[in-house]
This record gives structure tokens, C-alpha cells and sequence, in this order.
DNA sequence: GTCAAACTTTGATTCAGATCAATGGGAAAG
DNA sequence: CTTTCCCATTGATCTGAATCAAAGTTTGAC
């Protein structure tokens, strides 16, 4: 049963977790009062669907704590994940009615929603919101667009290794620890999971980590904790630049 | 040799083939009195490099006429393309200096180009431009998903129906030919940039495009000119919902 | 007209990853 | 403590697309 925990959520924009990566990161004072009056919070429980591809929605919003995925599924059940949101990342389309994709929630989730129609008004009048969302817009596009080459190019191998090269660049990006030989995470994904991102099936993800781990690529603590001893030669195994790509 | 035939094209936005389809679509008089003051042509012919991965830009701009493609290259020569430039299209993206793809003119090309920091002001200042950008920004990264999935999950020959219903489609739309059963139209790709667009070998594709002319779900004339008997049973053999997917 | 270059088709063989099939934990429920 | 369920691993086999190889076709240059 769903367990509603929106009393537990900080409702104060200046405590705000995504304060300054969100679509609100760039409005004043008064745009976040009047931003406070259409937001409410939802929270979703792991393995909830938040939105399904089809229906109509009613809101827009950001997540502000947890994973959510995006997914687009084939009438025969072949499913691709198509974007990966995390804590700051917008969900749903401002001037569209129905959803294009389904929006599932991976962990527990909390989202900062907004009723759709006085957001699309707000965003029209206030142009620090409508930069900056045409500013993530255009990220996720570069993000999608180096997918689609890991897609089409890369090798099982190679695929694994990006998907974690990625997962550890923004977990370093968001905890400050760049720079560093040695990199530490969690896999937030189910290889299955892993295996939709990667259009790969979850045998041949979970034959390619055994085989990073033998040789010596990564370190497993469980099946989720990743240690990644010298994430430059994970970037090789990635086939990637060594210098990070295209990303400044 | 590099003909610049700019004084062919006409520098008159009122006669402008993407006038209403455009980034300034949605512009007044004035803006686009403005706009022409920062704007000029530039003409490319078909093979030549318009932009390459990692140069500094210095103008943004959209495709009059012809057809472009934005290609992702890996350091052992492995390409993906990830992006096809039709008239309308814009090329570049405002705030950021260098060039994340080469863009590849596939046939005779002419750009409309703004020089990029009058044209990052001008954004600034007039909402109508950024509006029409983020609008075609958020169609870009829907054709960028649904890509994914053609990528990731998709067989060769549901890959090469899927191309071929793409361009159907869109030829359709500009000649308002739409609702037709029976479809026809150019290529306007090589069978190895077919290959580069769907992940697969050019021999591939070509054996997939010989398949589906054996089965009779397309006439071939040429190599390019392409008949379509019946657009439905291409969307099946795309593996696509009939009713055409999630744009409306 | 011949020739060269670019593009395309087709055939034979190989191989990476899918599929089919057990087996192995670990956590929550009883 | 045992059972169940979910997730993950590993093995055996199969197959779709890649690779290697050779012609065929079209276009434009000379």
C-alpha cells in the first residue's frame, strides 16, 4: 500500500536538497514564493510506477531525492530505458498533454511536483525558468546522444563499463570528489535494470561485470557496492577518451 | 573547390522556405529585422565537413536546404550517427564553445547562420526565439529516445523499416501527402550512413533492404527512389504501433 | 568510347551475445 | 529455523549480424 510521507519532506526551498541544479536553480525570491503556491511533494515507494506512457498528466516537477527511470516498451514486452533521473532532473514535458514514456520509480522517491497548466504560465512569464530548463534540455540531449552511440557501437563490455563510468562521474560530481585514482559507489540499478539501459539481457550484464571484476577493472562488495581502483583504466575499458569527452 | 553560391540564395526571410518551421518561426517583423542583421548564408556541398567535433564555433544556425548529419566518432574509427539534419533543423548550441559532433553536409547544403554571441544576447532578450528553440530542443531529445530504442532493442530488418518509415513520415509531412496507404520518396542516405544511423554494417543494410523488396513491402527504383505500397505494413514491420507512436 | 572511383549486392564463414536451463545466495515472512 | 521469493551467477547451445571476400552497377572523367 502506498504510505504517503509528504509530512516528512521539507517543504522550504532554501533547504532544498536541489536548490541550485534544479529548473528553479536560477529564480529569485519572489519567483520561488510564487513557484511555492502551484508545488506540492509526492513520494513514491521502490517499484512504483509514477507515470505511465499514455496518460494523461496533471503535473510537472524534479526529483528531489531518489532514482526514477524511463522507459519505453514494444507491444512484444522489449523494453529500453531511455533516460535515467536523478535528484534536480525534470520529468514531463511542459506543452504536451499525455506522457511518452513510463516514468517508474527505482528506489524510493520523492518528487517536487507542479500543476501543469500555472507552470506552463509561470515558465512563459519568467524567463529564468524557461533558460534553464532549455539549459537541461540540451544536457539530457548530449546525455542521449552518447547513449545512442554506446548503443549502436560498443561492445557488452564496453557498454558495462560506461554505464559505470557514468554512475561513478556523477556520484563524484555530487559528492565533491573528483579527481581522485580511486572511485567508490553504489549501483543504484538491478541488472536487469542495467541490462534495459544497456539493450543487452541481464545474463550477458551479469557475465560482463564477472569478467571486469576478474580482471581487476572493479571490485565488488555485494552485489551493489562498487569499488573502481583506477577509474582511468575503467574509461579505457569504456572506450572513452581518457580526457572524459565532450562535457566541459 | 569550395563554390560559394550565396548570391544564389535569397536573403529575404518573408521568401524563406522554413520560415513558419524554424527557430525564429515564431518571430515579429522587428525580430527578424534584428535577426537579419546578424544572419548569413553559407553553402556546402554534399561530402563536405560543416563543423568538426572539438573546434571552437563561432555561429549557430539553421538548414535551408539540404540534408546534414551530426556524427559521433570513437578513436578506432567506429561511428554513430546521432542526429539527421533536415530544412528547419538547427544546428549548435547557444553557451557552449566547441563542438560536441562533426556535422557532415550529405547533400548540397545551404545554412542560415547567426553569429553565436549576438545570437546568445538576442535569445536573452527575446523570449519567442528561446521558446521555439526549447520546443524543438524537446522534439529532438523525443527523436533522440526513440532512437534509443531502435538501437537497443530492435532486429536489422525492424531497424531498416523503422529508417524508412522515419523519412516516409517526415517527407510526408512536408508535402502534405499524409494519410496516403502508398508512400513514395528519395534516400537521401548512402547505405553506409544507413549503417551508421541504425548501429549496423552496410552490408547489413543491404541485405535487409533486399529482404524487404523480396517480401514486397517496398518497390525499389534505382537505388534511392523508394516505393512504399503500404505505409501500415511498414509500421509493422518497424515493429511500431500501428497508430504511429507518441507524437500528436 | 574506355577507365576509374564510389557505391551496392551477394556469398561464405565466424563470433558475440541471445536463449535456454540450472544453480546459488540473501532478505523478509512465517 | 525453514520457506519463499527475488535477484544474480554460471554453463551449454544457438543464431543474427559481423567479418572477410568477390562481383556487379552507376557515374563521371578523360
Amino acid at each position: 500500500m502506498l504510505r504517503n510521507s509528504a509530512a516528512e519532506i521539507p517543504h522550504d526551498c532554501g533547504e532544498c536538497p536541489i536548490r541550485h541544479r534544479a529548473v528553479c536553480s536560477r529564480c529569485e525570491a519572489d519567483e520561488l514564493e510564487r513557484l511555492d503556491q502551484i508545488k506540492y511533494y509526492r513520494s513514491f515507494q521502490a517499484g512504483q510506477t509514477v507515470i505511465w506512457a499514455g496518460d494523461r498528466t496533471d503535473f510537472v516537477g524534479s526529483v528531489v531525492t531518489g532514482i526514477a527511470t524511463l522507459t519505453q516498451t514494444m507491444e512484444d514486452g522489449r523494453t529500453q530505458m531511455v533516460g535515467l533521473l536523478l535528484p534536480s532532473d525534470f520529468v514531463g514535458r511542459p506543452g504536451r498533454a499525455s506522457a511518452a514514456y513510463d516514468v517508474v520509480a527505482t528506489s524510493d522517491l520523492v518528487m517536487c511536483c507542479f500543476r501543469k497548466k500555472p507552470f506552463e504560465d509561470m515558465m512563459a512569464a519568467t524567463p529564468s525558468i524557461a533558460q534553464r530548463l532549455l539549459e537541461m534540455t540540451l544536457d539530457e540531449l548530449d546525455a542521449a546522444r552518447e547513449w545512442m552511440l554506446v548503443l549502436g557501437r560498443k561492445t557488452a563490455r564496453e557498454k558495462i563499463a560506461s554505464l559505470l563510468s557514468i554512475i561513478g562521474r556523477r556520484n563524484a560530481s555530487m559528492n565533491g570528489q573528483e579527481n581522485t585514482r580511486e572511485r567508490v559507489f553504489d549501483l543504484p540499478l538491478t541488472r536487469e535494470a542495467m541490462a534495459d539501459y544497456l539493450g543487452l539481457t541481464l545474463e550477458t550484464v551479469s557475465r560482463q561485470i564477472s569478467a571486469l571484476k576478474r580482471d581487476g577493472v572493479i571490485v565488488l562488495e555485494g552485489k551493489r557496492h562498487v569499488i573502481v581502483p583506477d577509474f582511468d583504466r575503467l574509461l579505457i575499458e569504456a572506450g572513452d577518451d581518457c580526457d572524459g569527452g565532450l562535457l566541459t
